[in-house]
DNA sequence: GTCTATAGAGGGATAGAC
DNA sequence: GTCTATCCCTCTATAGAC
């Protein structure tokens, strides 16, 4: 239940965003979203078409969050494999997975292209964005000359949607961490020493 | 729908196991379970105790096809690499996922510790699997000495695990494909050449 | 063992009062 | 804009006939 220094329309969707990365899209009812926002049926139909329009907004909404957090520390200092290593190394709320990769699990999403696409659009600019940081690197010489931007790009984000997985398996985030370290330690020798 | 060389049990078993894998513990209901098993409510409340039982039923079963089908591809012939190349590259419906690794995303499985524990059990099978062959591989002088084997096989599992989940929300399997090869790129040059 | 009938609860949406 | 009332359908389970 949020306070009221929001409208109604912005605690629909905060609710709406929270329960989705909770209980994915098919786990989330109207009566859940409402009863979090603190509001009624009517305020929910009156600002939204219906719960696919409401969980769009909401989808949208944490696509591009995820997108300035990730971008904030991409652009930071260091070479390009420090920056992936502190991309990889980031604060996470590990057991509760990706808010976005999560999606991709929810059969309503897959099946709908408007609900598929922010997550689509997500996951491929971070790859872009990843690969472009590994040409970058290959191009002065501090990774491996051999390695594809696009492909180890995939790896990292791979290894990272995987490592929620494997973590919410175990039910601990260990299995992230170690993941991680693997990726790193396969990783570090492809990269030159910093100079 | 299944044919009537099957019987009652088992057809409520394999519809509730392709259920799952298509839509999830949540996404999915006795009602569309007794639909393609062409049972009726009574059968499925005579042989199971409800949903939850017969969910773990299904799930401990695709775990174990998922066990044998990995140690197939993992006790056959090559070197440690190749083994692990060969369990990457193996042929998959990569755009369904994977049948034990969506549970992880889903509430109620992850909520119940009885349904959890066949997927904790299976991923943590397939690490140490993985592990004791990058071990093997460490000490015949095939991978680089400073590699830690929990560490790697912990980053493989996560490849494939989250390829799945590029690959879902792109609607093609290409980005799993590239997760793989950026994996093995980084992979080879820690092992050895073949003798 | 398998069927149908029934039941209470919740999902998702609409109508209309205020 | 927000509320309550209402609707039809589905979910999960139980009861009891065959």
């Amino acid at each position: 239940m949020y306070s009221t220094c929001m409208t109604t329309s912005e605690r629909l969707i905060e609710s709406t965003r929270e329960l989705l990365w909770e209980r994915g899209y098919v786990g989330t009812s109207p009566k859940a979203i409402l009863e979090r926002a603190g509001a009624g049926q009517g305020s929910m139909y009156h600002h939204f078409k219906g719960k696919p329009d409401l969980a769009l907004a909401a989808i949208r909404r944490t696509a591009e969050e995820m997108r300035a957090t990730v971008e904030k520390v991409l652009t930071g200092p260091g070479t390009p494999y420090q920056r992936i290593e502190a991309y990889l190394r980031r604060e996470r709320d590990v057991l509760r997975g990706c808010p976005v990769g999560r999606l991709t699990m929810d059969p309503d999403v897959i099946a709908s292209d408007e609900l598929r696409a922010p997550v689509d659009e997500t996951l491929d600019w971070l790859r872009e964005r990843l690969a472009s940081l590994v040409e970058e690197g290959r191009e002065q010489g501090r990774f491996a000359a051999h390695l594809n931007g696009e492909e180890i790009a995939a790896a990292i984000v791979a290894t990272v949607q995987g490592g929620y997985v494997l973590a919410r398996a175990s039910g601990s985030p260990a299995a992230f961490d170690t993941g991680v370290r693997g990726l790193l330690a396969l990783l570090a020798p492809a990269a030159a020493r910093e100079g």
